[in-house]
DNA sequence: CTGTTAGCGCGTTCAC
DNA sequence: GTGAACGCGCTAACAG
């Protein structure tokens, strides 16, 4: 009878109600809460929602109980394999426990950032965000309003997971030291980023234990392009060794060092940092671990942790790292005061 | 006086009303017709609600628009530079028309691809499907229930994309044939994948244009790893050029073919498929563009349109490629017949 | 131009 | 065990 009104609007709690002769309050509980129904009634609603194809609207509950199951992930450079393999943990263990996730991406932009963390505001329940580039002050703002849990930024009541690069970075200059570098560069990664500052002090703490020169330069992104046109500083610098922010930017000063001439490890160690490239440089790359996708992990259960109780504040989970040694590194060729020492390696050099 | 009990609570749109002395529904519309009010309202209200830190709930707006202002995209390998890129893309347009994106990963998995379909489902007005491994029939019926757009899947009566890659991939074969290569492979890729069948058809139509010998071998997933794993039967082959599904698949041919003491090209001719690794893998590898961003923006916009006119179907975009030529190509050893025709280049590939 | 009113679809007090 | 009534935050229709 009404069939004819009804074409194909999309059937509400009320539709299914008024189907099975029973309150709309009673339809919701079959799905929500079906111990508070007898049995039957319960068989019985599920049955006839079922056959009029009823499906409930996550917009209309979310609205009601604040709660709608999605989560939200920003960071900074999609491209990033680093990034990639985190959101990829990330999303199975949402899925793992019936979450969505929404992707944000901030191409390093502050600005762009912060209007993300607005813009998921209100459809998530909380946020993951990842090695961001805001200042303490606005993350703090965001943090007050809604579940936030950061990945790679240090901040007192915010809770937190930090891959700790400190240990492997140290392991990697000690390496370079024993390996017989006496001066090595440190090439930095973006301003705002905790991991940056954490391993340049790291680099350069290690370097002042082992007496080693300690010098910077500045790739302002970390990517390919960014890794390749840094070399020239690189090699107008003393150093015999380079210790790079991260992989990205270790691939680019390896290219940028190979189209300049200069033979790697042979004349130039490259050490990285995040190993996500695996085995897919040329030269492999020697490189500090790091286990995005289980940052990913921990972040997410967190996260869910402060979605359960609020009052998860000040909790710090640290990761820790280590060396791998591939075939980025070898004793440094010394260049000014032994001209040839092989010859075949040196008409290697040449060609 | 109140600041006692308002503790924390998200300013709704009735704060801002009373803070600004104005009804809510002018605050909404301050938001989402300015056009409707005053140019001095619109500002007043929209600077309080600033002090405010009001912002839009979206999902009480889409409770009463039925619109959420929510796209998904749903791909199957996060890791895949080229997915990211395409991502990355479509999260940048989709800012641009206030969008929001949830992001999919299927890691190649029919079943997670139909899961997060259905997941998806009420929580967005439509969704990307990027190179899906779903059946046709699966598809289909997605389709029905929901706006949908295609990448890289060629089917009736649902609009997509295409980035045809036959035309670079019959160029990538001219090339190697005027080099003079007799006898290629092709590694497959994902088998419900239409890029790998249109690329193998491709490449099997032009070697034969060209009188050469055809075969392929199978890398069942677009990875590194499954690159590297497929060299020894490559080297099986009496192949001197082989053509990968993906840049990534190519990129661990050349690291299988570098331990397995094959110089490239020299000794091996490699061409990619994707262009997504640019000058990074050593040697640079000659490929066959695609554009995902591109792709992706196309995507998006096709989808807006859907949106807004239901009646948007059998829309087919194509995008086309040519080949990239950088390094990892070359005229074919001559292996067979005249075993040393240059001494130095021996004396190379044995060392 | 602006305020008032009435829902969007659902979950949740209360009563019964 | 079940129903009636209210409200989540916002937009749309109608007044004025």
């Amino acid at each position: 009878m009404t069939n004819l009104i009804t074409r194909k609007r999309t059937p509400t709690i009320s539709d299914v109600a008024a189907a099975a002769g029973v309150s709309s309050a009673s339809v919701s509980r079959a799905f929500t809460r079906a111990d508070l129904l007898s049995a039957a009634t319960v068989e019985h609603i599920l049955r006839i929602a079922n056959e009029i194809g009823y499906v409930p609207n996550h917009v209309a509950r979310a609205l009601s109980t604040g709660r709608h199951g999605n989560i939200g992930i920003i960071v900074s450079d999609l491209a990033n394999p680093f990034f990639t393999l985190l959101i990829r943990a990330v999303q199975i263990e949402a899925d793992r426990h019936d979450f969505c996730v929404f992707l944000g991406n901030t191409d390093e932009s502050p600005r762009q950032e912060d209007k993300l963390l607005n813009r998921f505001s209100g459809q998530v329940e909380g946020i993951i965000l990842v090695a961001p580039r805001l200042t303490n002050e606005k993350i703090h703002a965001h943090a007050e309003k809604r579940a936030l849990v950061l990945v790679n930024r240090d901040m007192p009541n915010v809770p937190r997971v930090l891959i700790d690069s400190s240990l492997g970075v140290t392991e990697a200059v000690a390496h370079l030291a024993e390996l017989g570098h006496r001066s090595i560069i440190y090439v930095r990664g973006p301003p705002g980023s905790w991991a940056n500052q954490q391993r340049r002090s790291a680099v350069q703490a290690a370097a002042k234990t082992r007496g080693m020169e300690f010098a910077t330069v500045c790739a302002p992104v970390p990517t390919f392009e960014a890794g390749r046109s840094v070399v020239p500083q690189i090699l107008a610098s003393p150093a015999t060794a380079v210790v790079a922010f991260d992989d990205l930017t270790a691939q680019g000063i390896l290219a940028g060092l190979a189209e300049a001439g200069i033979s790697v490890p042979r004349q130039m160690s490259v050490v990285g940092c995040d190993d996500v490239l695996g085995a897919s440089t040329y030269p492999p790359l020697t490189t500090v671990s790091s286990r995005p996708d289980e940052a990913g992990r921990t972040a997410l259960s967190l996260l869910l942790d402060v979605l359960r109780r609020r009052d998860v504040k000040d909790v710090r989970y640290s990761l820790d790292t280590h060396l791998v040694i591939r075939s980025t590194t070898s004793r440094p060729a010394e260049r000014d005061r032994c001209p040839n020492p092989d010859p075949a390696l040196t008409a290697h050099a040449v060609s």
